[in-house]
Parts: structure tokens; C-alpha cells; sequence
DNA sequence: CTAATGACATTTG
DNA sequence: ACAAATGCCATTA
């Protein structure tokens, strides 16, 4: 396995994201001393982990590193590899409410600095 | 080492 | 408010 320290603290943090609670990648990067949100978003694409690929399923492996709970600054929903859809439907099973494709950070916007 | 890529963010139209 | 353009930065080829 290649290093790809930055790739790792990213699954590293998300980890700590909470069941029901979503973070964006300028967060994440920020919390990871960088503002690379790019670069997460990138690492969450090539994730070893996978992207599920399953929806309404039983994401086993999204309990590893809950790629699906990393949205938009904005509140979008953003992108996912198995499809933006896939994901809305997983933040849901997770408790969090999107409308339009959107996520109120205000509720469940988690932050780590 | 240099170039290209992308699950974003911010500013402008 | 929405759409397009520009900028950022680590990873991969």
C-alpha cells in the first residue's frame, strides 16, 4: 500500500463523524491543516474502501469510513461514485433530512475545529 | 520532475 | 436564485 498520507487522515477523521451528522470537505480539510477539499473529495473517489455501491442496502463497509456523510459547503449534497442519489438515500437512512438534494448544515453540519 | 485530474469553493454574469 | 468561469491542492500517470 502507498503511503497517501493525506488520503488517510481523511478516512481517519471521518471516522469521528458522528451517526446523523454530515461534514464538508473544506472542514475536513481544514481540520487536516489544508485546504486541499479537492484533494479530499479525490481521495473519497479512489477510496480503498469502496463507495458501497449498494443503496438501501446494508453499507457494511461504509462503516469503515462513512464516505456518504462528506457533503458541500454549500449544503449540497455533492457527488458520489455510485451515484449522487445512492448517497441522498443513504444520508437518510442515517437520520438526515435532504431536501432537493440539499442538506441543512445548520442541524447536522459537524465540524472539527 | 512535469502534466493532467477531480465526490470542491468562491466570485462573477 | 441559478449557471458559468476561475482558483486550489494532493494524488496519479
Amino acid at each position: 500500500m502507498k503511503p497517501k498520507n493525506f488520503n488517510e487522515r481523511c478516512y481517519s477523521l471521518l471516522k469521528k463523524v458522528p451517526k446523523g451528522k454530515v461534514t464538508t470537505y473544506k472542514s475536513l480539510a481544514k481540520a487536516l491543516g489544508s485546504k486541499a477539499y479537492r484533494t479530499v473529495g479525490n481521495a473519497m473517489n479512489k477510496n480503498p474502501y469502496g463507495a458501497l455501491g449498494r443503496a438501501g442496502g446494508s453499507p457494511q463497509k461504509s462503516e469503515l469510513v462513512p464516505c456518504h456523510r462528506v457533503v458541500c459547503s454549500d449544503g449540497k449534497v455533492g457527488g458520489f461514485a455510485a451515484g449522487t442519489p445512492i448517497k441522498i438515500k443513504l444520508l437518510k437512512s442515517e437520520d438526515v433530512d435532504v431536501l432537493n438534494g440539499k442538506i441543512n448544515l445548520k442541524k447536522y453540519l459537524f465540524k472539527f475545529n
